[in-house]
DNA sequence: TTTTTTGTGATAGTATTACTATTATTTGTT
DNA sequence: AACAAATAATAGTAATACTATCACAAAAAA
């Protein structure tokens, strides 16, 4: 349905390419993997390289720490949504309608298996689930803001806010709702599932999150 | 204006708890300070054992690790605006105003130098901006929700729920909303220090933030 | 008052982490 | 075939995240 692409990542998220060949797409399908399975407070290279037979020092090469991993990893998510979303919003003019789209993109969990320029989708987005903030909740997040490595996020933050523009061009705060948006469609998910007296749902269907999702923002920009 | 209080903590926080003399108490308000100066990830025990001139042992016998640590100093915070709520609600009766309150209460940054109970507030509020969710999202979630450790939050969470049901009996989500409103709070702030783009604001005065999220809170609830 | 308990400090030790540096090997180019 | 460059394997280091032991002082209990 959506064709197969291939993301272009800032080049200061690594040392050496990954995409680049066999052993550096395998640090990141597995280093997603691993990093799900243990947390990435666990998560080491020397465990990573163990999984994939290869040295620690090998891994190195590839990504400075296992920080930079993870923002290549989050941001790849973020790229690939922002791909998926313009895919999808593609001949449609109603602002109304690219906004539920886009909250649907959001809230659903993608199949399994499914993988996507050698990523697997659905282990990205359990990433992005339990692992987002790291990305961004660290001392670095100044000089990494200023190597761009962030910009697919406040990109597609930004095309929210946008669309929101559209819809009602008097809303004042676009900016803020969009990353509300972008952000509590994952934590919310997070809830859902660790800490389910936060929402309104316990249930591991994306229904009741959609429908509050799309009643917070319709009634919020309605005109 | 808001008397002295004492919060009781969680048990399970402690090993041997830290109220109860001064090498305990300085554990807690110079370790809040510490890990605002150095960032949770480069804190540790041993760097605070230093600062406050004791060994790294000693430390070890209040808290179990630095991430115990780290849910007792963002729990106090929760209960502590949860105490702030609490006084300050008093004798209102109107849920809109209440909610007002509330927000405000939430967005709005305390005075510094302003202690409480030993805990310097301002601090502990620098901390929930930018370390509160590395509370919560660890593999540990469902043992340490289970060992009641996020009770605090969940109870502020619920207690705003309440409110926006007493200000519409019909709205169909009020815990997706109220925990939204705690989030986003404190997120927002973040974003606007850090990566302003992602907001409608980079002022440092609350007012922007305040007045998005009253109007995100009463058009969603307007009945 | 003596005994016991408790808390702290001092010291040491361990496994793991987060890297770096050096050396060996393979690969590509001329 | 010769040689540089890229890559991998090995080894090593400082720091982290603890745990354990022992001595001693102060507080509490007998």
């Amino acid at each position: 349905m959506i064709p197969d692409i291939r993301i272009k990542m800032n080049e200061k998220l690594y040392l050496r390419n990954p995409e680049d060949n066999v052993l550096g797409r395998k640090i990141v399908s597995q280093g997603i993997l691993l990093i799900n399975k243990l947390g990435f407070e666990d998560f080491t290279f020397k465990k990573l390289a163990l999984e994939i037979e290869a040295t620690e020092a090998t891994v190195y090469r590839y990504f400075e720490n296992k920080h930079r991993l993870l923002v290549y990893l989050i941001t790849w998510y973020w790229s690939f949504l922002a791909y998926k979303v313009m895919f999808k919003l593609n001949n449609i003019d109603n602002p109304e309608v690219k906004l539920k789209t886009i909250i649907h993109l959001l809230a659903t969990e993608p199949e399994k298996g499914q993988y996507s320029d050698y990523i697997p989708e659905a282990a990205a987005y359990e990433l992005v689930k339990h692992e987002s903030s790291k990305a961004y909740l660290t001392r670095n997040v100044t000089k990494d803001n200023q190597n761009r490595l962030f910009k697919p996020y406040k990109d597609l933050s930004a095309k929210i806010a946008q669309i929101i523009k559209e819809f009602n061009p008097k809303y004042k705060y676009p900016n803020f709702l969009a990353s509300t948006l972008l952000e509590m469609s994952h934590a919310q998910k997070f809830f859902m599932e660790n800490l389910p007296s936060l929402t309104d749902s316990s249930s591991p269907n994306d229904k009741k999150l959609i429908q509050f999702l799309e009643d917070l923002v319709f009634k919020t920009i309605a005109k």
